[in-house]
DNA sequence: GTTAAAATGCAAGTGCTTATCATGAGCAAT
DNA sequence: ATTGCTCATGATAAGCACTTGCATTTTAAC
């Protein structure tokens, strides 16, 4: 499939199972849980690889990285919207509040450009609950 | 001065440098940049202290630990607020927007336990604006 | 099929931060 | 003021999360 019609990188075989790896989950994995997930699956991919596919892909805007405590995570949906990040286990969750758009209108103050907003929230999550202690770093 | 009457931390001489030299400033230094900023003025720390210091000042609740994009920064300012990051030399500014309490009453999905939220705008800031170019690292 | 440009894999390198551990300093009770 | 216990510091090594250099494929266009 040519989902890269618009820009100039190459449809290869490991960004098409990078991608793909990203697109089935939800939680926003790490370019190393990627990485690891793709192993098991026995597909051969290097993990400077899974990092160089992951930072190309989001530069031409078919994803988004994501930035904040512990490793970068990458998020398949690229629109604009909010997210959740547990505290414990580190996954990152969408967040179904309305994206405001007044908020890019803010003044900062003199002098200052505002490109974009974003608004995360923290806590735990339901695995986390879940698990008796909620320590763990599984996610 | 007694400062850390309520904490369980020993007041020494690096801990008020690091924390004097921090309350000093707007822009929400690295601990990089506060090493050097008292190596500058003669004073004696090893950058592991000001790692440290400013993790358990963190912890006691003195300061506040800005996680993103590069460097851990930190801020003097424990009050709930809102941030701005310049995308160009990664200082972060505080943003005179009231703070929405209502924000942490948001419901995130079954399961999920909010504990706070945190808004941060993204964007350019003056000073580099004013540089012709405007893509240092210089904050 | 050739070919030029771009992507991959491996390994070494970098930046930020924490761990280790011997030495030194704060603090409370002598 | 001195002692003694405990915590803090400094120097340096180690660790994690990437990033980069380079020789070797692959890809996409002729």
């Amino acid at each position: 499939m040519q989902v890269l019609i618009m820009s100039n990188l190459r449809w290869t075989r490991q960004r098409k199972l990078i991608l793909d790896a990203l697109k089935e989950r939800t939680d926003h994995p790490t370019a190393e849980q990627l990485y690891h997930e793709l192993r098991a699956r026995g597909q051969s991919v290097s993990l400077a690889t899974v990092y160089r596919t992951l930072r190309a892909l989001a530069r031409e805007g078919l994803l988004r990285e994501l930035h904040g405590h512990g490793p970068d995570r990458f998020d398949p949906d690229t629109s604009p919207h909010y997210h959740f990040r547990c505290r414990s286990c580190g996954r990152v969750y969408d967040v179904a509040v309305p994206y405001r758009t007044d908020l890019d209108q803010v003044q900062v103050g003199p002098g200052f450009v505002v490109t974009s907003h974003e608004i995360t929230w923290e806590g735990i999550c339901p695995a986390c609950r879940g698990e008796g202690s909620g320590h763990g770093k599984s996610g």
